[in-house]
DNA sequence: TACCGGAATGTTACCGGCAACATCGTCGGG
DNA sequence: CCCGACGATGTTGCCGGTAACATTCCGGTA
């Protein structure tokens, strides 16, 4: 289970190749950066010494003369869950490819004083940027009150189009459409909390596919992403249900959602439906499987790498692909019973 | 959505802070190590002049000279997953308190090209250590078989006691007591995949419960964590089912059985009963709630740094704290109806 | 044959810390 | 009154790279 190399000998430098290769250091560097002009004898000896004394380059030397790093800090909480969690992947690969390291800083979103304490660690290696992920109003205003001599890209962690986008493809609305087309009329959101600037933009395009629609929200009631508060926030509904659908801020807040639903005895979908966003791996398992809103998080999190990469560089930003968020109809939702067909 | 901070100005070093304050750049040093001979007087200025620029050591520098660096990076895989996940977040914790930073590799745990990639990236950074937390068979042979210059701690991944503890508290064995006590006699376990480590140790102790409590096992078919691999497991199964009671190996894989067995027209638990492994949050809110084993990943996490550090310091390891899955009984489970009461 | 210029390579200084060693000043004892 | 010792602080060199500048070695030309 464990295993340690001793291997004490310290870590070759240019130094090393440079005396083992019989050149100046200085030729040592230029090869590793590509220069052009050695003569091809010089060249294949130094590569050999490189070879054989398995030279790394030393990238804290590295950046401490070139004064930049390649290394970029994400900022990200509760990396339990899924969206979060994917867009950290994607990031960190897109990172990855351009050949700097992601350092992932998890932090408490709630407590202010956390997270001061781990920008504070991540600040004092350098870094060539901060990537914002978790984008609570705390963390906004932690990352916002703080200097940092870096570039610093603040992502809002969720969908989010352009506003200007037309409706079909605008948040939330393609659930909602397939909801009214099921008859659904009454429906109600058990949305993300309240700090989190996702779910308030989530909340908002919900209120304006109703409105668009012609159907009538019955509530909003602010969940925290987890499926206890879907299962609670069934369960402080009155007993005579308001609505016939319910519209979850997260596919595990819908899991939640229809437990409850079942045990205070609504069948899903028969008598209620009930849809997710993020399309979770396990949402396809549920029972019903969900319907549910594919988020490609994985592209979030590399575009907001190469937001942030555009910014370090000075060069104008690659403009956001259009995403389109796609409806996947599963088993949760179906035809209102209630509706007068 | 984005914020940039030109700041142009390059961060205050400890020859700005020595000037600011009218000192040498040493008295800078010595005040930033705690040592204890310095005039009150001075110590003030240098403390103002500290404050006043904003000054934050540069840790690449400082590892530069000390040769050591306060970085450990660990390979990890699919964080997707809940168990790994909440390991890493342990880790993260625990490599925070200890000053440390902890670099998160991803990789593709079954690309040994991909595998080799990220450990050359993460070796370029002069780390204090490597903590491999995937632990399956491809990364455990690439880590193996590359010369690290630092120690490296391979966790399973898992959990893992020592084999010489009682069986009572041994993996697998709460669970399937559980379902003993409920009159189950046949059972199946749905196993991770063949090529990792903590998969092949958690059928084991499969086996090994099944064996001590006098049960059968009908079949271990192997599956990948996932809720489809579950679902598909028991599609494959035949008709008439061969047992009363499945065994998953985590809860994913659960979800996904559940869903099958529905299908099939089974009642869980009312004809067969299903349990998982993790205790992961939304385990609670499966329909039916799901009786799994509660698995405490952050001390795993926790452990694995730790042991590192000591690794690292090169002092005695601390022992493994003995762990105890706690078995969690929900309503996935229910008395065998076909058992001879 | 002396000279010029460019290609190939070497030398040097610097990045921001740390630590060994050097220096300065002051106080107490002989 | 001088000197030693010690406390407080300054100077220097080094860690492993990079880059500007310097030098060497050619061949080609006048």
């Amino acid at each position: 289970m464990t295993e340690t190399q001793p291997s004490v000998e310290r870590p070759a430098t240019i130094y090393d190749v440079a005396r083992a290769a019989g050149v100046s250091h200085a030729t040592v560097t230029r090869l590793l950066k590509g220069y052009a002009g050695i003569r091809p004898e010089t060249r294949d000896r130094v590569t050999e010494a490189i070879r054989e004394l398995g030279y790394r380059p030393n990238l804290n030397a590295r950046s401490l003369t070139t004064g930049r790093s390649h290394r970029i800090a994400a900022l990200t909480h509760e990396i339990t869950q899924v969206g979060p969690n994917r867009i950290l992947e994607g990031a960190n690969m897109a990172a990855r490819d351009a050949g700097y390291l992601l350092d992932v800083i998890t932090l408490d979103v709630h407590d202010p004083a956390a997270i001061r304490e781990s920008i504070d660690l991540a600040l004092q290696f350098d870094l060539a940027g901060v990537l914002a992920l978790a984008s609570t109003d705390e963390v906004t205003k932690a990352v916002e009150t703080t200097t940092f001599r870096v570039p610093v890209y603040l992502a809002t962690g969720h969908d989010r189009v352009p506003s200007d986008s037309t409706p079909a493809f605008n948040g939330l609305f393609p659930l909602l459409q397939h909801l009214a087309e099921l008859g659904h009329r009454d429906v109600v959101h058990i949305a993300g909390p309240s700090g989190w600037v996702g779910a308030r933009n989530r909340a908002r395009e919900y209120e304006a596919a109703v409105a668009e629609l012609g159907m009538r929200s019955q509530g909003l009631i602010h969940g925290d992403w987890s499926s206890r508060s879907g299962y609670q926030a069934i369960l402080s509904l009155p007993d005579d249900l308001p609505a016939t659908a319910f519209v979850a801020a997260n596919d595990q807040t819908a899991l939640g959602a229809i437990l409850a639903l079942n045990e205070r005895g609504y069948r899903v979908p028969d008598d209620v439906s009930v849809t997710g966003v993020d399309d979770t791996p396990e949402a396809a398992y549920f029972s019903p499987p969900l319907t549910t809103l594919r988020i490609d998080f994985a592209a979030q999190g590399r575009h907001a790498v190469q937001q942030l990469l555009a910014l370090i560089d000075g060069v104008p930003p690659p403009p956001m692909p259009p995403r389109i968020p796609e409806l996947i109809v599963r088993r949760s939702t179906g035809n209102n019973p209630r509706a007068v067909q």
